[in-house]
RNA sequence: GGAGAGAUGACCGAGUGGUUUAAGGUGGUGGUCUCGAAAACCACUGUGCAAGAAAUUGCACCGAGGGUUCGAAUCCCUCUCUCUCCGCCA
């Protein structure tokens, strides 16, 4: 949520800078509301200190044994004035902030600005694309061949973009697992946590995905919560509605958990395999930072995560997303994409962004100055660290060899009881 | 799932309709005293919104949301959560 005061004294400068987003947002609309709004509460809150004032001499005059009938009598039709207004108010409070919740961050300056992806802008390559002496296969070929990946079953057991892990495929999901939360837990010094994998609908506006993007998400009705599309809900939500002191930042959390999502609108996009599935496994990184530091924070979670791939040997490249491609509360994302034989291109394994104070406003997430006591907003990041799945299929797709069989990264052998091949 | 009890500031805890601007204590900050510290004493110690250049002032906030009333932490209703006992259960 963008900060009100910084829209009523800076207009025209969130309106350029939405404009980079090429979407349409109703500044003017907000503006027109917050000023009537400022208009009632005037008007109401000089009634209420004029009914507290009356209220403290009531008893006194009742203790005098005075008449208070006239003076109840006024004081009735004031409090039913002030009821009106009051509702008013609230009517006029939820509008601007219903309108508020659906206007998305605003870019920072360095983000190039541009309609789509296809105006991402790449920062920097690892590896390159391996020259295969044989025709290589797709990763659910390769896996449903050596029998560790069962697409048909998940199907049988639930429905189309599930998977189904077996023998050496299970147990290469949880090494993938364990070897990158010891890898940020041991190395890049995050708090590990393992949260619920539900959460409540105050969770899911406090980063963002409600009320814009409900329809992507699994609803149980019963109790109103939502299996969690990230771990980022549960890990930014963690400290929601909390004061930390300043001494005790950055704080760095990760997380493994599934991620559930209803893939709504990509219906025939990547039917195949593990790349887009309705329930995926992901490591995810989070910090909370200062504002002045988090864009330095932005570049280290940045590396935290490439570091994964360095050390499992793959491919990458990362990107900056352009405005156009930027998500809805992030003010800069860098993109880290993943070399994918069977794509013959790179593809998104990790999305790491600064959302400034935007989820913090939203969740309420603050912090107390050491120098002077004030309180104010935190800026949350995040990113994958990695997403588990692409990652198997990452793997599973560079290391194949002719005869089918799939060599195991070094890293992930000790995870993997050393064998060093999966055939 | 059934029955009962509860939710008050950073923490403990008083408060069942009107000088409560939430008593008192603990913790914290500053000061007095001291060579220094402890103790003692004094003062200060929340968040949000609005107005103001500022000092400051007003309003709201006692789990959440409604209601009754001139006036609600206090009374009524709904919900959430916590605790105890019972049932069920990995």
């Amino acid at each position: 949520m963008l900060d009100i005061k910084r829209i009523r004294s800076n207009p025209e400068e969130i309106k350029r800078a939405l404009k980079k987003r090429h979407g349409d947002y109703p500044i003017d609309k907000v503006l027109e509301l917050d000023e009537k709004r400022r208009g009632l509460l005037k008007e109401v809150e000089e009634m209420k200190a004029r009914q507290n004032q009356v209220s403290k001499e009531i008893p006194k005059l009742k203790k005098e044994g005075k008449d208070t009938e006239p003076i109840l009598a006024e004081m009735k039709a004031l409090s039913d004035k002030i009821k009106e207004l009051d509702s008013e108010v609230k009517i006029v409070e939820e509008e601007l902030r219903n309108i508020l919740l659906q206007i998305p961050n605003t870019p920072h300056e360095s983000v190039v600005e541009g309609k789509d992806d296809s105006e991402n802008v790449e920062i920097r390559k690892f590896g390159e694309p391996r020259k295969f002496g044989f025709e290589p296969k797709p990763h659910w070929e390769i896996g449903a061949n050596l029998g560790i990946l069962d697409f048909e079953r998940a199907t049988k057991i639930t429905g189309s973009r599930f998977a189904l892990f077996k023998g050496l495929g299970a147990r290469l999901e949880r090494a993938i697992i364990q070897f990158m939360l010891d890898l940020h837990t041991r190395e890049h010094n995050y708090i590990e946590m393992l949260p619920p994998f539900m959460v409540n609908r105050d969770s899911m506006i406090g980063t963002g995905q409600l009320p814009k993007f409900e329809e992507d998400m699994f609803h149980l009705p019963s109790k109103d919560y939502f299996l969690v599309p990230t771990a980022e809900v549960p890990l930014t939500n963690l400290l929601r509605d909390e004061i930390v002191d300043e001494k005790d930042l950055p704080i760095y959390y990760t997380a493994y958990t599934p991620c559930f999502r209803q893939e709504a609108g990509a219906a025939g996009r990547d039917t195949r395999g593990l790349i887009r599935n309705h329930q995926f496994d992901k490591v995810e990184l989070v910090k909370f930072s200062k504002p002045e530091n988090s864009y330095e924070e932005l570049e280290k979670l940045t590396n935290d995560a490439e570091e994964v791939l360095k050390r499992l040997g793959l491919p990458y490249r990362v990107v900056m997303l352009c405005t156009g491609d930027l998500g809805f509360s992030s003010a800069k994302t860098y993109d880290i994409e993943v070399w994918m034989p069977s794509y013959n291109r790179y593809v998104e394994i990790s999305s790491c962004s600064n959302f400034e104070d935007f989820q913090a406003r939203r969740a309420n997430l603050r912090y107390r100055r050491a120098d002077n006591g004030k309180v104010e907003y935190l800026h949350t990041l995040n990113g994958s660290g990695l997403a588990v799945g692409r990652t198997f299929a990452a793997i599973l797709e560079n290391y194949q060899q002719e005869d089918g069989s799939v060599v195991i990264p070094e890293a992930l052998r000790p995870y993997m009881g050393n064998i060093e091949v999966i055939k």
